[in-house]
DNA sequence: AATTGGGGCAACCGCGTGTGC
DNA sequence: GGCACACGCGGTTGCCCCAAT
């Protein structure tokens, strides 16, 4: 465990370094009655101010954790009920990682709580070999996505399988609408994909298009970040689940690497020459022991606001009348696909308010970007290192997968891969289930 | 009785977002 | 537009308790 950077104030002997230090560490009755007594005063919020005025020595931060996870009035207090835990279970399996939004769903309950009740389950269940949804759950997600995509897939213009080893390993699209005055503009189609050619090269492109707009309804669609403004829409885990969506990264791709705003490259990057091109060069891994990590941090990506610039540099670029692909995906022979998921533009208070899916013609209108959104996806934060747990499923070829409808090509059971349907206990504690959803994707199974 | 390891929980940290100036 | 500030979220860490050995 690494040391308290603070140096050792999480001691609560050493909490309090000097008159003037914030004490750290466990509260106190009497610190809480002090927030309390604040709080009946003064309410929530200004957390900051609390410090100030109540000579609480506790950061605003702090005051507001104790606040909310400890504090205020109807807390529910105790074990999860069995419902509770169906339900956490359920909007795991919907939500991923999402604690705050779970926590919305549970009166009463906190998302540390949520959390860490989480973090001991799946421990739990990992060592004894369980799934980490129960298989009544990991069904009827299933059926639920297979409901809402069968249209999509029965239409869809797949890629060449010996053209790709892998195909939409990221596609997400979203819809942005015509600005208010001029409301018989076409709806703007944004299409983020990567792509990885024969030859190994991972190729991501961004297009956008114009269509029709029809909105319709898919159940669960969690979004990128609920805080966005434009909120670039996600695909649930469940969708992608259910389709079986993936990468059959080969062992040659072992470690793939971009810059990701977080977490520390793992693999080297091949950045794209061309400002237009986005190429990630496949690199070998440590064959040794097959430590392979797969990790794209897209949370953290969606947080950075690149995506937010990206598309949003995209919308002001879009240009309807233009139908080209601005795209030329490096490495080859890559197909474009036409007929993924569309969503909707989300509305920040609604995870459902996304449309689709629907789709595209092929040679549906693309506009170009320029060489300014090029550079945006040059820094498209993207790292792929393989988790070591696949090892576990005796598997030479790590399957590198998204939360988006990325496709599972050559993938004789891509079951396996699905860890709602088959979550087993080869996996280790390196794996976070909620890496395999959209906002951490691409992951491995 | 002492030791050890895991579970549960509380708290902290880093980062992103929103807002006001 | 840039900056500071407040707030929220998700990940991580540290401590305590307890059962197993």
């Amino acid at each position: 465990m690494a040391p308290d950077a603070s140096g050792g104030l999480r001691n609560p002997s050493t909490a309090i370094k000097s008159k003037h230090a914030l004490k750290k560490g466990p509260w106190t009755t009497s610190e809480d009655m002090i927030l309390v007594e604040y709080v009946k005063k003064h309410g929530e919020g200004n957390w900051n101010a609390v410090q100030r005025n109540s000579g609480l020595m506790r950061c605003g931060k702090s005051c507001r954790l104790r606040w909310a996870n400890h504090l205020r009035p109807n807390l529910k207090k105790g074990a999860f009920s069995a419902e509770e835990e169906k339900l956490i279970v359920e909007l795991h399996a919907k939500l991923g990682n999402k604690w705050a939004r779970m926590a919305a769903q549970l009166p009463g309950r906190t998302d540390n709580e949520i959390k860490n009740y989480w973090n001991t389950r799946l421990k739990r269940r990992q060592r004894a070999g369980l799934p980490v949804y129960p298989e009544e759950v990991a069904q009827q997600e299933k059926q639920l996505q297979l409901n809402s995509s069968s249209s999509v897939l029965a239409s869809s213009h797949r890629p060449n399988q010996t053209q790709l080893n892998f195909y939409e390993t990221f596609n997400s699209q979203q819809k942005i609408a015509p600005p208010q005055n001029q409301p018989n503009t076409p709806y703007i189609n944004q299409q983020l994909k990567l792509y990885r050619a024969n030859n190994g090269s991972l190729a991501l492109s961004l297009a956008t298009s114009n269509s029709s707009f029809t909105p319709s309804v898919l159940p669960a669609a969690p979004f990128f970040n609920q805080g966005l403004s434009n909120p670039l829409p996600i695909p649930s885990l469940l969708q992608y689940n259910s389709l079986n969506y993936g990468i059959n990264a080969g062992p040659e791709i072992g470690v793939v690497g971009l810059p990701s705003i977080q977490s520390p490259m793992q693999g080297a990057v091949t950045p794209a020459a061309s400002s237009s091109d986005f190429v990630m060069g496949a690199t070998s891994s440590d064959g040794a022991e097959d430590q392979y990590d797969v990790e794209t941090d897209f949370s953290r990506c969606n947080n950075s606001g690149l995506l937010e610039d990206l598309f949003g540099e995209s919308q002001a670029l879009a240009c309807p009348e233009k139908q080209e692909d601005p795209f030329v995906a490096a490495a080859g022979n890559v197909h474009e696909e036409t007929a993924a998921f569309e969503f909707g533009q989300g509305n920040a208070s609604s995870d459902n308010n996304y449309e689709g899916p629907e789709t595209k013609a092929p040679g549906e209108a693309i506009a170009p970007m320029d060489d300014d959104l090029m550079n945006l996806l040059d820094n498209f934060p993207l790292s792929v290192p393989i988790p070591d747990w696949d090892e576990g499923n005796g598997s030479e070829s790590p399957v590198l997968t998204n939360g988006t409808n990325g496709t599972i090509e050559n993938q004789p059971d891509a079951s396996q891969q699905n860890p709602v349907a088959a979550s087993t206990g080869t996996a280790n504690q390196d794996w976070n289930f909620g890496s395999c959803l959209w906002n951490n994707m691409p992951s491995i199974y």
